[in-house]
DNA sequence: ATTGAAATCCACTTGTA
DNA sequence: TACAAGTGGATTTCAAT
């Protein structure tokens, strides 16, 4: 299950292209193409690598505007959590929920075609829900998203 | 630049999995191969399609702990937002960041081996620099992603 | 585990409508 | 714009180390 500098350094790779041919990969590491399949496969099984996902411009799916929405629910019970998590997962508008500790519970990615359905949307669908006692809306004005690298565990 | 229904598609199958081939992509669609080389080809080159990354497994990484970190600075000029900006995302830790409007100023998602290394990190780091007013952890329990989806114009 | 070689499969181009 | 067929190249398997 360990990851040793060559697994790290496909991962790194596949990070940043993960369409690149086997062949190509291979060559940069300095190994052979079946080596580098293996490789490849077995980081798949460990499920170190979780998937391959094209990353899509968000105003080309019109979805110009997007925020973080902080939220406060009540009760704090398992149930509650649960079927908040669920129902707003499903909402079209919706990109990421997280499960947070800190001021509030939850932190909503939403991605949006305008400011008009922010509003809509934190309205007609968040401030509705009987188990959210607050929220906060930070909207985004740009986002940087960067390759995770390993850490390395100390020897 | 518009896009239409097979588009679409050919999206939401390429945020699915970035790395199934053009030939099983074109039988999922009923379109021929050479069509659906095509339809991607300029889906990248119209920048809809923005690159394929693999998705890893934070935990493999060593780096089991994440939070959101909302921070406040000041002055709130051009200069100190791009530098903290980009001071920050230079940071190891740091998986990403978000310029935003709200409370804060700045949202900061970062990814840690533990909480000790989460507290260096905000004493360290984060609460060291001048510009920093004052800030906000989330850690992050549990995280979904979704798949983003073309919001339809009007017709 | 890693490799080279063989066999299968696919990407990409061209030609046609 | 879509397609079918062809070719060069890639993926994948496997025997050997």
């Amino acid at each position: 299950m360990r990851m040793d500098e060559l697994d790290a350094a496909i991962v790194r790779q596949l990070q940043d292209d993960a369409r690149q041919t086997n062949r190509e990969l291979a060559r940069r590491l300095g190994i052979a193409p079946s080596t580098c399949l293996e490789r490849v496969r077995s980081l798949r099984e460990r499920r170190v690598i979780l998937g391959y996902h094209a990353q899509i411009s968000s105003a080309a799916l019109n979805r110009g505007v997007e925020a973080f929405l902080s939220v406060r629910i009540r009760p704090k019970s398992r149930t509650v959590i649960d079927s908040f998590k669920a129902a707003v997962i499903d909402l079209p508008e919706v990109v990421a929920v997280y499960v947070v500790a800190g001021d509030e519970d939850f932190v909503v990615h939403v991605a949006v075609q305008d400011l008009d359905h922010l509003h809509a949307f934190l309205t007609d669908q968040l401030a509705k829900r009987r188990e959210v006692v607050s929220f906060r809306s930070q909207i985004i004005y740009q986002s940087t998203e960067k390759q995770v690298r390993e850490v390395l565990a100390a020897p």
